[in-house]
DNA sequence: GCCGTTTTCGGCCCGACTGTTTTCAGTCG
């Protein structure tokens, strides 16, 4: 419900802004959007124990807006505004050049409502009549309305990283290279790439990726920013910065946004300024070179991007009261593995010899078992080979399995197999479109097992945006919290599950975490750092990740049920 | 529409770029 609301909300935002009365409510609509997506539980979960009007950048108003859609499915100023514009907002702010005050023009002009009208108006060349619209814009819309579905999709990390080391290695020449934005915060999809760059003059950007063939078409190339679109649909942001600017362009555009507002008013309060050039005290510059040089004149520690998100990170730097965040290294084994007995492709050994050069202390395999639609489960003749290979690799392995959450809860194996297994994760990997009730019993039954250490993957998301089980979470991380049952952290890219969001709610609670790489091969072992900054923008520590903490603490907190 | 260690009113982060203008509006991040 919270998608809805913020959709709702955003779409409010653009009609505020196109009709341009005051100018500071639309971003306080956005504003109160990004908040309800980030807050980690259902916004009626949430209202249970809490008011909105506690929220940050959520007053009376919008607190009542919120109370609405919850009791009626409706917001009735909402409502009025969609038979004043019935205009498809969201769609058609999504195509380049086109912003709320030109939708509506369009709309008011020629009843253009949508993509598709806005095509024909353009063939039409009833576009180009209209004031404002000159020959270069409507050009522009034309090219904008074929390519903008491909380009507005947000990518998997792993893309944009193999994107960044592309990018990384056509620009080698410049001093210093970093990719800032949500990159950086290792947000859990990537929208485009803000590269910022040092020693190298803007106007050889263009020039060095076209030589590259890397540009599928240029945005934008001003003095001080190249906007390109990739070969692979992704937008590149690349901008040029001098040494003593190299800080507050990183910290400008690390963002995210509602970080940098917050951070913005603590400036604006000593009657300072602070921009993507520097920190400066009229015209004199305060800090710039470093990003720690910008917090600590703010009287602040320097913050991890991962949690430059506003949810309370700024108050504790002041308090120099920041968590240590859990960090690759911390990492002494994978627990999330699958071998050539099931569908993995590589043997044991293999796995282990990799394990060893990652400097792992340890490997827990997580072979899947059952009978509920798994691909060649391992058999129990399988196990025993598994088993005498474990004991032939000189290395600490635990012998696990993954087993599927029954629909109504419970494993698809029995007390007296899942006993034969060192580590059982408990997974969701069927039943996605149970009720919320039914999903949160499910879990909470499954839980009571005897046997099981760890629920897998346990939203079931599949990224960009694919299903994600609905589920009434808090009563199941106070289980787990109790029963000593791990959640996994799953590093591949197109899970990265539990969100972030749910992460922090769970670490509130008492609940331990075990990141898992779920590889299926050596290849996919080195995903875990994907799960690791995952896990540090849910404000995790090494303290409450099982595996940061050797093989013999881990099990003993287990319960020694091994 | 939100917010408060100058304020319950009067502020609100800030700059780059393009296109359509002839000094600025709209979009974007």
């Amino acid at each position: 419900m919270n998608q809805e609301i913020a959709d709702i909300f955003n779409i409010i935002a653009d009609i505020l802004a196109a009709e341009g009365d005051n100018a500071f409510r639309p971003p306080a609509y956005r504003r109160a959007a990004e908040v309800l997506l980030g807050l980690g539980e259902d916004v009626r979960d949430y209202q249970k124990k809490h008011k909105f009007i506690d929220l940050p950048g959520i007053g009376k108003n919008i607190a009542d807006k919120i109370e609405e859609y919850i009791e009626t499915g409706k917001i009735k100023v909402y409502e009025e505004m969609k038979k004043k514009y019935p205009v498809d907002f969201a769609g058609l702010n999504k195509i380049a050049d086109l912003g709320p005050k030109r939708i509506i023009k369009l709309y008011n002009e020629l009843g253009i409502r949508n993509g598709s009208e806005l095509k024909k108006a353009l063939e039409s060349g009833a576009v180009e009549q209209l004031e404002g619209f000159g020959p270069k814009l409507v050009a522009n819309l034309h090219k904008n309305i074929e390519m903008t579905a491909d380009w507005q999709k947000r990518f998997l990390l792993d893309e944009a990283e193999y994107t960044a080391d592309v990018l990384r290695e056509v620009l080698k020449k410049a001093k210093q290279i970093e990719f800032a934005g949500s990159f950086r915060r290792r947000k859990d999809t990537v929208g485009d790439l803000d590269v910022l760059l040092l020693g190298i003059k803007q106007a050889e950007i263009l020039p060095m990726l076209k030589k590259a063939d890397l540009v599928k078409k240029a945005i934008l190339d001003g003095e001080r920013k190249t906007s390109v679109i990739l070969p692979n649909n992704m937008q590149a942001d690349l901008r040029v910065f001098d040494k003593d600017e190299w800080g507050a362009a990183c910290q400008y555009f690390t963002g995210s946004k509602e970080h940098n507002i917050a951070l913005r008013t603590l400036v604006v309060r000593k009657g300072w300024k602070l921009n993507e050039y520097g920190l400066f005290k009229g015209e004199k510059r305060l800090a710039g070179a470093s990003e720690e040089g910008i917090y600590e004149k703010l009287g602040l520690k320097w913050i991890p991007p991962e949690i430059r998100e506003a949810r309370g990170e700024i108050d504790l730097a002041a308090k120099n009261q920041l968590p240590k965040l859990v960090e690759e290294k911390d990492i002494k084994g994978d627990v999330h593995l699958h071998t050539n007995y099931s569908d993995g492709r590589d043997k044991l050994v293999n796995l282990v010899k990799l394990a060893k050069i990652m400097k792992y202390e340890y490997l827990c395999t997580a072979d899947h078992v059952g009978n509920l639609q798994v691909a060649n489960p391992i058999t129990a003749s399988e196990l025993k080979k598994l088993r005498a290979e474990a004991a032939a690799v000189n290395f600490p392995v635990l012998i696990g399995c993954e087993a599927n959450i029954r629909k109504e809860g419970g494993i698809d194996i029995s007390d007296q197999e899942a006993e034969k297994f060192d580590w059982v994760i408990a997974s969701v990997h069927s039943g996605f479109r149970l009720s919320k009730e039914e999903q949160t019993q499910r879990l909470l039954k499954t839980m009571g097992s005897p046997h099981i250490k760890a629920i897998g993957h346990p939203t079931g998301r599949l990224l960009p945006a694919r299903y994600s089980i609905e589920a009434d979470w808090e009563p199941i991380f106070r289980k787990a919290a109790d029963r000593h049952i791990a959640l996994e952290i799953n590093a591949q890219p197109d899970r990265l599950d539990l969100p972030d969001g749910l992460i922090k709610m769970a670490k509130d609670l008492g609940v331990k975490f075990a990141i898992g790489s779920d590889a299926h091969s050596t290849d996919g072992m080195d995903v875990m750092h994907f799960g690791v900054g995952q896990a540090r923008r849910g404000w995790l520590t090494k303290d409450d990740v099982l595996n940061c903490w050797g093989l013999k603490k881990m099990i003993e907190w287990l319960g020694g049920r091994l």
